[in-house]
DNA sequence: GCTACCATAACGATGCGTTAAGGTCC
DNA sequence: CGGACCTTAACGCATCGTTATGGTAG
């Protein structure tokens, strides 16, 4: 087995993410591991991992696995060679989306850290 | 009806919750309002409110909703006189108990925020 | 053939959103 | 009596966790 080629359980623990859940992703086509084994193990690559890297923060800011699956699209589309003008003006478009409601997020995210916070102080002085 | 007591969506648009979940939270028994009108609509008081205030932030810290019922339970037993003292003390352990899993989910909070601020950075040039 | 790891399949839990069909309030 | 607000009931769904049962890797 090539170096770069790992099993779900390496992917998992080099991710940080719970092999069910790489299973999971597989399932619903957001991140399918680049090979098989001929018994049948799922073999992840580098790319794969940097894939799941990508989308690991997204689940915190309240996406969809259905949106993990446009962004990674959408990029996909903006960085591959072959895409004709039309399907790379309307990826940017969506980026630009995706930009926006990702920075509305990460300010509520903040206003949960805050409140989370202050919970934290309220249980130390009941 | 008194001005202290309100129904579910005035309770619903204060606290910063849905009406849906308020009706949810009922059901497991979280937070059950103080009253009924005679038609059988629910009634909210200020202290049911502050209860609802107070378990908010613990949905962003991955608690469950039996968990917010433990903290309720732990805070009225150390808040009630007619507590005997082995409640109290039991009360005051998982109260502290709490408390360290409070302040480890921050930190992990924190870490989300941290990753998902790096993304949005990340999506700015790609 | 031992052991750790992996496979699929399927049921379960959590926390609400979302109708649907109909009362209540003023 | 109209319109906004409320009721219960029930189904739906996303995201995995959790067995159960058995194959694969080395």
């Amino acid at each position: 087995m090539p170096r770069e080629l790992m099993q779900i359980g390496e992917a998992a623990e080099r991710v940080g993410l719970s092999v069910r859940t790489l299973r999971h992703y597989e399932e619903v086509g957001l991140v399918v591991p680049s090979a098989r084994s001929d018994g049948g193990f799922r073999l992840y690559t580098e790319s794969d991992l940097a894939r799941l890297a990508l989308v690991k923060p997204m689940k915190p800011l309240g996406f969809t696995l259905d949106e993990m699956c446009d962004l990674l699209a959408v990029l996909d589309t903006l960085e591959s060679a072959d895409s004709d003008d039309a399907a790379v003006a309307e990826a940017a478009a969506r980026l630009a989306t995706f930009r926006r409601v990702v920075a509305d997020r990460v300010r509520g995210l903040r206003d949960q850290l805050a409140a989370a916070e202050d919970f934290a102080r309220s249980l130390e002085r009941p």
